[in-house]
DNA sequence: GAATCACTCCAAAGCGCTTTGGATACGTCA
DNA sequence: TGACGTATCCAAAGCGCTTTGGAGTGATTC
């Protein structure tokens, strides 16, 4: 142990570095320089409780004696454990972000960083943490499980709902606060989601397309068994009953919204007799893809070739600057992150007050990827 | 306050849904299904000393009493409180990863997605939590003195270094475990980090280029206060001083690497009298801009332009399947996390070991975005 | 002058776990 | 038989914080 005289500085302001810790393994262990409420509340020669109190803004203690006592945990630079604060309040101060793997294709999607971005900020804001756990996706209740009984998290995001998705009954029977990103089709039970209006935005995308006088219009999406995709697809044969022309599966893909998905399946179409003359796709990575298969088949984007994309707004995706090059139904992911992690804190601080839900539009915007269909 | 009877089946296994929790607020907030230390050691009628023991693996528990313990906390699907065992044993089990947020051009770039991927993979793999946090640059350094202080990580993964990073003696000062993704000019404390071999690489793909008789040719960047673009730019010049050519400013760009940048910095390049026939570009999706400005200058790509390009093998950015789209020096990013959070864990493990190193080589794959420069 | 009140402050219990320093029981050996 | 290990187990003291239930001062009121 340690041995040192108490603070040897009697006036003048102790520096951090001057401290001498006398108790406590873990403050030695990287030889750090640490004050906690114990040290701070000897040296201000006050109880534990003031000092707590003083810190967390409660009532109880003079405006003279907090001033000092804030005065004092700045110069010392003190910062209450965030486990400990955790154990004696039986709050976590984070939300925990689950994302499903899937062993078949375990890819990263591009979006959840966008997502998390605009999560974390919020969560910065508010001082809560935000952890990360990836987990094969049949492994996901029990791990929900888990991180209940492990306590280290106030709430949960849950990502990527598909239809039906058992989480949203699990998690209210473990009583665990969450927020879906996305919705589950067929669950009945009420529970707090934001999302996209994936339907009317493909329909709304798909119309466009007809419009212009389209009529054999290829959909590009994401796996169906994610609700977005399923909602996706909806929108887009909606429009064209609503339109009286048929829906064709051999006109409509579903896989992971990948580059060379987009090319290959933009690629294969093209090649054929009655090619379609425009492609709604998923993704904006998609949409490069085919429009790489519409430059490599000689044809040109807009003129032979129409393309709606659904663009998420990543910052390194940027879909062009003053003309956006895709036509593209915009909605952003990050900002839905950052929606996302307002809801579930108030959700947290309040959480009787019931579900909450919110949909969001996309933007239809008018890039240079669409034209008339050639007659 | 709950009241019940103690554990009312005496016989027979106790169903943790049959559990009566009549202490602890938290295990009550949520009405959750947990039973802490003190039950699980009350339901076998042992110490929670001996408990704690068994479920940890110390030898002075009988095999019998071991295996009894383990199969109550089985059924009784104990899990111990993260927070509780971390004040204990003054670790967090938990490894932080600070993102440092330029406020002039705050992006979220994709290779975080694949990193944290691949470092998530691996903290699950030994038990550990992956906290995030995104943080304006210019309050990193607080930061790390919260975390620190707060507790709440063992160690720290450093992202984005720039040259002459202060993190590093910032972090070797506070005395957190830490390593860094990529490396840091001019540091000249040794640091524990994971890093591509960026000059030998950008050497290689622009010599590649200058064998296939291209003698102008671009480099195009990302933000050259970061390391790894330093380097890049660096073993660029290396290749065109070997071989006496120029190093041209005007063929070099450095921005933030996204598809719009390599369409704008293409099209530019490609309107003037002497063009580049040639691009090395420091990501897929700016090299995915610079084939788009390609194709709208009517020109063909491998034939009349060609492309050289990292490729940080991000799953939705496949570099095509069978035959490469782009020739490319090719890293995977998700694999440097998932060793960079190896290297980690054992250095926590084993703080006085010293500082690890691994450079990892880019592997050179010819696709079809290069050929011999038009005469 | 006693009772009341507001204002400050504090001692100590508790959050759920680990770990120290025994205690107990049972064999073993001289 | 007593001394000594050895194998099991336990009570209690932390880890650093919050929070309950007062306690001590003056000032105010009747």
């Amino acid at each position: 142990m340690l041995l040192c005289s108490k603070f040897t500085r009697a006036k003048g302001l102790l520096q951090a570095t001057d401290l001498c810790l006398t108790e406590g393994e873990n403050s030695k262990r990287f030889g750090q320089i640490t004050v906690n409420l114990k040290q701070l509340s000897k040296h201000l020669k006050l109880s534990q409780t003031t000092v707590s109190r003083a810190l967390n803004g409660y009532p109880e203690v003079s405006e003279h004696t907090r001033n000092r006592i804030l005065k004092a945990a700045q110069d010392l630079n003190y910062r209450p454990n965030t486990r400990a604060k955790g154990l004696a309040t039986g709050r976590a101060l984070a939300i925990g972000h689950v994302i499903p793997v899937s062993n078949q294709h375990e890819m990263v999607n591009p979006v959840f960083g966008d997502f998390i971005a605009g999560a974390g900020d919020s969560y910065a804001r508010a001082g809560y943490d935000m952890i990360l756990t990836r987990v094969p996706d049949n492994e996901v209740s029990r791990v929900y499980h888990d991180i209940k009984a492990r306590g280290n998290v106030d709430g949960i995001i849950v990502h990527g709902p598909v239809i039906n998705d058992p989480r949203i009954s699990l998690l209210s029977r473990i009583g665990l606060p969450f927020v879906v990103h996305g919705r589950s089709t067929d669950v009945n039970q009420p529970y707090s989601w934001i999302d996209v209006n994936n339907r009317g935005a493909f329909e709304r995308g798909t119309q466009l397309l007809i419009e212009l006088g389209h009529r054999r219009i290829a959909l590009l999406n994401g796996l169906e068994h994610m609700d977005f995709a399923f909602r996706r697809r909806t929108g887009y044969e909606n429009a064209l009953r609503n339109n009286a022309l048929s829906v064709e599966p051999d006109l409509m893909r579903s896989e992971e919204m990948t580059e060379i998905f987009g090319y290959r399946s933009a690629r294969d179409m093209l090649d054929r007799e009655d090619r379609p003359t425009a492609f709604v796709c998923s993704s904006i990575i998609t949409a490069m893809g085919v429009r790489r298969a519409v430059h490599e088949a000689g044809l040109v984007l807009a003129r032979d070739v129409s393309i709606v994309t659904h663009d998420d707004a990543l910052s390194y995706l940027e879909n062009g600057d003053d003309v956006p090059i895709f036509t593209a139904l915009r909605s952003s992911v990050r900002s839905a992150g950052s929606l996302a992690a307002d809801m579930l804190l108030s959700l947290i601080a309040a959480p009787q007050s019931g579900p909450r839900t919110r949909l969001l539009e996309a933007e239809l915007i008018i890039g240079r990827s669409t034209g008339p269909a050639a007659t």
